[in-house]
RNA sequence: GCCCAUGUAGCUCAGUGGUAGAGCACUCCCUUGGUAAGGGAGAGGUCACCAGUUCAAUCCUGGUCAUGGGCUCCA
């Protein structure tokens, strides 16, 4: 007898052991039909696995969320059975799910090309008709590895050799094609219809670059035409809102050959700088941190004291005068504690909040560039508090706090959490990093957040939280940082004077809120398209006239708005109305405004907002005090 | 850094082994027009850079630089 007990809590009794799919048939054929796999006390097996002792079961169809899983990684089989079939001389390596869809690796003599991709998408609907079972089955060892290397698939091969001989060996087969695999898969490849394969690229084995260079090909699968019709528009979507593209629009920045990873920027795009730098500047003074400037380039020494020339070495630029060795700044933190290591300390000083709009260079791996988001010369809203060990838990949650006004301040709602505890290549003690990772859970259980462990990802000096925002569709982009350091102020020789007189060394928290500014500009553009809220937009209204003789008049509304510390343009250009309000919806001006005969001769303004709505006619003052709400309010 | 793709006017992009074209933008002229493009004329490019092949290279080949997509989501 076998007891079967499904998701609403009722139980099927069975003569014997039974398959997933013999469930789903007693329940229903219609549920058979479109059953993906199955999950047996949590753990997901394909349809035709066998129970054999009392269990819960819960049928997963295309419906789950871990259905969808599994037809994407079946899709990725379904890929290199195409791709074995049209190159046979290619070798499989792995083939994994990831957001939105699969990729798999494949060695071969040459890259593949957008034709092949055509080819092989083209094979896999066919596959897919020809409604091939996919059978399981297990296999020893020495079996698998003798089966693989006959088959010319050393990859895989390996990939056995370094699967713990604990774990049982499967695979997986579909027509004339087999695949070492953890499963589960559909049952059959006619299940695998709405899929399409989007881009090469190359991957490293194993990710290491040591190693060959494998061409990897990626895809995306769903299990109905709207869903991947839909994923596909938010990818356009996503183009559209192309920080690059959208930068040059509306003459933000431009970088250029000269300068890799360093940025120009335009007039509006340090207008928007400025908003942000200031707005942070406001806020950094109302909460008790202390604004610093420290040099640029630094002698090596002091790098090497820091222990950055040993762990952060191949990212700084280096420059040389006379017979001394200097680095172009990664980072400020060697800075702010000589500032602290300025006279004597005590304990009744602490914390120190030391703050810098720091612009630091790191030479990023060429290939890691990207548009503003990645770049070696950025500025970062940076700060490092000096305290002790009993300040460090409310020093954590004062921040956590000043960090969610920012990002509701910059329109994201929804924070995620992750702590990084120590990595392999690190400095200090394993007792400071016990207390200093215990000091950070703490925390955030005060601050009473959810978060997510990440082991081993911590920096080189200590472990760190890390603080992402989602935007308007749903990306997700860390920028916030909060790192513990018990050890470069003990490197650095920072010390204070405590209560009994004794020589301390101070804890120094390093921490961003926005991160690179340069970067969260970037996100800020595509966040928002291009149209600003109006308290950042670097231009926030124009002016217009309607014909020539309003041209004093409109001066005078624009001088009236500049006075008002309003940013404000003035169109008097020899075009008509239609025209300039077009150039300028497409440069998502929050507002304009429009004078001609009608206002000026009752001294009024026609306004009308960036969606195009026509907000009537109203005075100059009555508009200023509008703008004035809403740059208060951030909307 | 590595793999692939791309680099043509300010921008977006066509194009060809015989030294290049469109639209928009720009300049000038006409037009002074009330809520997303009025008309005309003109100017503008060492076709990323450096070599090579060729009678001839923007186009073919090699290299360099830059940009873009990938490169720790392990059967």
């Amino acid at each position: 007898m076998t007891e079967i007990r499904l998701p609403d809590g009722s139980i099927r009794s069975f003569e014997k052991s039974v398959s997933v799919m013999e469930v789903a048939m007693a329940i229903g054929p219609g549920l058979a039909r479109v059953a993906i796999a199955g999950k047996v006390n949590g753990k997901l097996v394909d349809v035709d696995s066998l129970i054999v002792e009392d269990s819960e079961l819960s049928i997963i169809t295309e419906k789950d969320p871990e259905g969808l899983e599994v037809v994407r990684h079946s899709c990725a089989h379904l890929l290199a059975q195409a791709v074995k079939e049209l190159f046979p001389d290619a070798q499989v390596t792995i083939g994994p799910v990831i957001e939105d869809g699969f990729y798999y690796d494949f060695s071969y003599q040459r890259p593949f090309t957008f034709e092949d991709l055509d080819t092989i998408e083209k094979r896999m609907l066919e596959i897919s008709k020809r409604d091939l079972k996919i059978r399981r089955k297990i296999l020893e060892r020495t079996e698998a590895i003798n089966f693989f290397k006959e088959q010319g698939e050393h990859y895989k091969a390996q990939i056995i050799e370094a699967i713990p001989s604990t774990e049982p060996l499967s695979l997986y087969s579909q027509g004339d094609f087999t695949d070492l695999c953890r499963g589960p898969h559909v049952p059959s490849t006619a299940k695998l219809k709405v899929f399409k394969l989007m881009k090469v690229a190359g991957a490293y084995w194993r990710g290491d670059s040591k190693n060959e260079m494998l061409q990897r090909i990626y895809g995306t699968a769903w299990t109905n035409k709207e869903d991947q019709k839909s994923y596909l528009h938010r990818l356009e979507e996503a183009d559209k809102r192309d920080h690059r593209k959208i930068a040059k629009q509306l003459g933000l920045f431009h970088t250029q050959e000269e300068a890799p990873g360093m940025v120009f920027w335009h007039p509006k795009g340090w207008l928007l700088w400025q908003q942000i730098e200031q707005y942070m500047r406001d806020l950094l003074d109302k909460n008790n941190y202390q604004e610093v400037r420290t040099p640029q380039v630094l002698d090596k020494n002091l790098w090497v004291r820091s222990g950055h020339w040993e762990n952060f070495r191949e990212n700084m630029f280096t420059t040389h005068s006379d017979e001394r060795e200097f680095a172009i700044k990664p980072m400020n933190c060697p800075g702010h504690v000589q500032i602290f290591n300025q006279g004597l300390r005590s304990y009744r000083e602490l914390p120190i909040r030391l703050a810098e709009f720091g612009s630091c260079h790191r030479n990023e791996a060429s290939g890691a560039l990207h548009g503003i988001m990645r770049v070696r010369a950025f500025t970062q809203d940076d700060a490092h508090i000096f305290c002790t060990e009993e300040q460090i838990q409310s020093e954590v949650v004062k921040f956590i706090d000043l960090l969610k006004i920012v990002y509701t301040d910059f329109g994201f709602n929804e924070l995620l959490v992750k702590l990084s505890t120590r990595p392999l290549k690190r400095v200090g003690s394993d007792e400071q990093w016990d207390k200093s990772e215990e000091a950070l859970e703490a925390a955030l259980g005060e601050a009473k957040l959810e978060w997510e462990l990440q082991p081993g990802e911590g920096a080189f000096y200590g472990p760190k939280i890390e603080f992402s925002l989602k935007d308007s569709i749903g990306r997700v982009w860390q920028c916030g940082t909060l790192q513990l350091d018990f050890s470069m102020p003990n490197r650095l020789g920072a010390e204070y004077v405590a209560e009994d007189n004794t020589r301390k060394v101070p804890v120094m928290l390093h921490r961003a809120i926005l991160g690179s500014l340069e970067r969260f500009i970037g996100i800020l553009i595509e966040n928002y398209t291009g149209a600003f809220p109006v308290w950042l937009a670097p231009e926030q209204v124009v002016v217009m006239n309607i014909s020539r003789g309003q041209n004093d008049y409109a001066q005078s509304v624009y001088n009236r708005l500049k006075q008002d510390g309003i940013r404000a343009s003035l169109d008097l250009r020899n075009e008509k109305i239609t025209y300039k309000i077009r150039e300028h919806s497409l440069q998502r001006l929050p507002y304009q405004v429009i004078v001609g005969d009608e206002e000026m001769n009752t001294d009024k303004i026609s306004v009308r907002n960036r969606v195009g709505v026509d907000l009537g006619q109203m005075t100059v003052q009555d508009f200023v005090n509008k703008l004035k709400d809403e740059i208060a309010t951030k909307k």
